[in-house]
DNA sequence: GGCGCCCAATGCGTATACAATAAGGGGATC
DNA sequence: GATCCCCTTATTGTATACGCATTGGGCGCC
């Protein structure tokens, strides 16, 4: 049945010649990031509904591929997938933001000892260029660029470790991090500030790993401490608590 | 269609007339769990291919819903999904197996201390008694239980610290763990001594965070002393790297 | 006039059907 | 007799169709 409408129009008008399975998973890779990207940078923010049939028509592939991709960030806690309601982008609640903070307080400091055991030269150029485009999306005031970057900086030195396990898991911190800065953070204040990085490389280059440690452990301190965490409790104020009920 | 394979065999309670939404969460969850504790209990060895349409028989559900707990399982590296040929337990590198390990010394280590102020009366009997089951366990040869239990005390364990975030890092690790004793380990050697999480207990009761700390490190390193982390390399011989090639 | 109930519509959950690919076996040829 | 190629088969990848729950609005009743 579908073979008539193969060759002479794809119906939705939907790209070309899907189906293809070669490209399949590339294309799927390509919309996780897309969406990814999208909740990482605020352009969806906390809250956003994702429904499966719009996005579906944007990327034009079908439902099955969107809920593969979706169930993917909602293990990654990007999104948040309610039984009947379908997705939503994550609102963190103020608990996990202090939990991703303490968690990347133990995660990331830890592993600056070894990082700054194993960088080359070649690494602290790529920091720096990093630093750089960051440091210059923020004086372009591209915020969700500049946010992106960040995520970015801290995950690359995560893997400059040698231990991909601990870096895909400050990867997903810094994801979640960047969603807890859309709901806590103050307009005007990225959490990151600029020279920060620049000066965490030179301890690294320097070879200092406690000095590069206690240097983290200060600047992960400034971005918790730039944050206003406490609960909004906008959509479903707890009644029971309120009355006691 | 399926109705008559209805009748015959009750199989596990009620296993088909699927199709119902409400309770279909829940039948995946326990799917998911039947899946994942017989990888973690070594029922499933690595490598083990895992066939939809045959899971998807044996549960009574339709392979839609087989593959939402595979790719779940994939994301957390229990199992392996290559392209075109479907999904298998995980083998372990030797790196990933190093990589675990580590990362299980960091996070684990570093919890101790909060674990050791949290942890309640309460807390200390729970654990008392997880150890004791796994002494049993032990004493009554069911490696396979053993090996569950030993994973649900330390996941438990990192639970008491109260940053759920870091637990269930610490659960996937253990899970991974698990997996890793099924290919590196030595048999009738496994890895965690049966005193050793009640003197770990002990430390904590008595609120040494410190204490509990070394000794949390002493036994993971010990842990990982008893495994023989060598590559097998048995199924991919690199002929270019033999051959030089 | 307000409150509660019912109906319709939207959107998710599941199953099934179809297409494509990779692997393995058999046959033919050199 | 061995090797290479093609064909068959088994298994995954994707799309679509159908069913059900939930939600929001309209209507009737109190």
């Amino acid at each position: 049945m579908n073979q008539l409408a193969d060759r002479g129009e794809p119906t939705k008008g939907r790209s070309r010649r899907l189906g293809k399975n070669g490209d399949g998973a590339e294309r799927h890779e390509a919309i996780y990031r897309s969406i990814s990207d999208a909740i990482i940078e605020h352009r969806l923010k906390p809250g956003a509904r994702l429904r499966e049939d719009a996005l579906s028509e944007v990327f034009g592939v079908s439902r099955t591929g969107i809920r593969k991709i979706l169930q993917r960030l909602a293990l990654e806690q990007l999104v948040t997938l309610t039984p009947r309601r379908g997705a939503s982008v994550t609102r963190p609640t103020a608990d996990e933001a202090r939990e991703v903070f303490d968690a990347r307080q133990m995660i990331e400091c830890g592993l600056m000892p070894e990082v700054a055991k194993r960088i080359g030269a070649a690494d602290v150029q790529e920091l720096r260029a990093m630093a750089s485009r960051e440091r210059e999306a923020l004086r372009a005031g591209e915020q969700s660029t500049a946010i992106k970057l960040s995520a970015a900086f801290h995950e690359r030195l995560a893997e400059l470790s040698g231990n991909a396990t601990l870096a895909a898991f400050v990867g997903r911190l810094c994801s979640r991090s960047s969603l807890i800065l859309a709901v806590y953070g103050n307009p005007g204040n990225l959490g990151c500030e600029s020279h920060d990085h620049d000066d965490l490389i030179r301890y690294l280059e320097a070879g200092d790993g406690e000095g590069a440690k206690a240097f983290m452990s200060h600047h992960l301190k400034e971005i918790e401490a730039s944050l206003s965490i406490v609960e909004e409790e906008a959509e479903a104020p707890d009644l029971h608590s309120i009355f006691g009920g």
